[in-house]
DNA sequence: CCGCTGAGCGGACTTTGGTCCGCTTCCTAC
DNA sequence: GTAGGAAGCGGACCAAAGTCCGCTCAGCGG
């Protein structure tokens, strides 16, 4: 809090967490310690109860070096997520039609946003202690978000700002205000996840209606094509010509 | 961080800032006294350049009185934003029709959102700097943004799920966001409109087209007397009887 | 005017994220 | 095998948010 008054972020900008080849073979020794301290701790404690003094003792190593490592408590969290973020990129990019490609831009969306909600559902907390201050923009994970949503967007309205469409959704899709729904609100996940899917409907303009001059409505919109809204997750769907 | 693991809020929950009417005479003095010394301090220097410390020694009070009176960093900060926050919110409820009552959901909506990013292009760190945690969530002014952003979907849609449609699209008009865009992408804050524009368009299902067979729902009965979506802000516009 | 008392004060203290720098250890080149 | 150098280590150190507790004094009752 004493650096130049730009942007809320002290720490090295974008430590990234690349396993960089040319790694002396202490300093791998070390990583891999510190990672898997850190998520039995986080695991068991919650991450708020997990001091970075915590994990280095666990890990066995001066609190140096843990921060040498991963440069700030927010990319260790994310460290410690990028397992789970992984699988859940690859269903993205190559996974089975409601998520993976294949099907229709709104149906992505929807089970995208469904995705995400299922990973907060479980790791909430940590999550938000990933996206401290302003570094959930600058994470790896919200890069490949952005991206898949600005795409989707654009292939299903080539006319709109699909890039800042793209971050305002995604900041629906935001730990803290997860958390505070889930946990202060205590709602449902499945009524979060029904809202992102009203949301979804309306920020994509609807299927062509079949023969009527509805210019759709957000609830009964996906309808035709699939069946629900996006109750599996994971089931495959056809692709609309 | 050595709580329950409930919720990432450490400080007592929602600190409130009412006067209190029997205060004691000194009390009342230092909570004046420090908060013209924030305001200065927070102002000219922006808000992350700025510690308690700080502000209690400017005000000549000790560190103790600061948190006594406002309870934590992030309350400190809505405190001093809390007179903009007052004028806006009177605009909202009070003022002409863009902004205030009279004028249809959808450019209430607009206006809402446009009068939130001058706000945030104005004060984004000390909003920043308010909203930490989820702080957001509990502060008085993400209250009332709630309620009137609920209860205009709710009149534009009354079968869609309100409550949390209107959390979803506040999360787009978070400070983090905001920041981000505006300062790390540089983004001119004519485009953040234009895409907030954009998602209340798509948010709040759209005027009837001119002579289709729309089954008439309760919130556009005033669309065809108001012309665009949302360009001129700040223009007095008619009333629908 | 005086004395009482609890609201209020303030600064020392604790915790924690993050930095720094002198010492150690791994790796390579010879 | 060994020497040199740099990558890496770790814990002392710092800054800042937030807590605590003994002292003070504003305001009231007499």
């Amino acid at each position: 809090m004493a650096t130049q008054p730009q942007w809320p972020i002290t720490s090295s900008q974008l430590p990234l967490i690349e396993p960089d080849g040319g790694e002396r073979a202490d300093a791998a020794r070390n990583r891999a310690r510190i990672l898997a301290s850190a998520a039995q701790l986080f695991g068991e404690r919650g991450a708020d109860c997990v001091s970075m003094d915590d994990v280095a003792d666990a890990a066995g190593v001066g609190k140096g070096t843990v921060f040498r490592r991963f440069g700030s408590r927010a990319a260790l969290a994310q460290a410690v997520l990028s397992e789970h973020e992984r699988a859940f990129q690859e269903h993205i990019i190559r996974g089975d039609p409601p998520l993976g490609p294949g099907a229709a831009p709104r149906e992505r969306l929807t089970a995208f946003g469904e995705g995400v909600l299922d990973q907060l559902d479980r790791h909430a907390m940590l999550v938000a202690a990933a996206e401290v201050g302003g570094a959930r923009f600058l994470s790896a994970p919200y890069g490949v978000y952005r991206l898949h949503v600005t795409l989707l967007l654009r292939e299903a309205d080539p006319d709109c700002d699909a890039e800042l469409l793209a971050e305002l959704l995604l900041a629906a899709l935001g730990a803290d205000l997860f958390l505070y729904l889930r946990h202060m609100r205590s709602l449902p996940l499945e009524r979060l996840k029904s809202s992102w899917r009203q949301l979804v409907c309306r920020a994509i303009p609807g299927a062509v209606p079949p023969a009527s001059a509805e210019p759709m409505r957000p609830g009964d919109a996906d309808k035709a094509a699939l069946p629900a809204a996006g109750e599996p997750p994971l089931a495959a769907a056809g692709e609309p010509p």
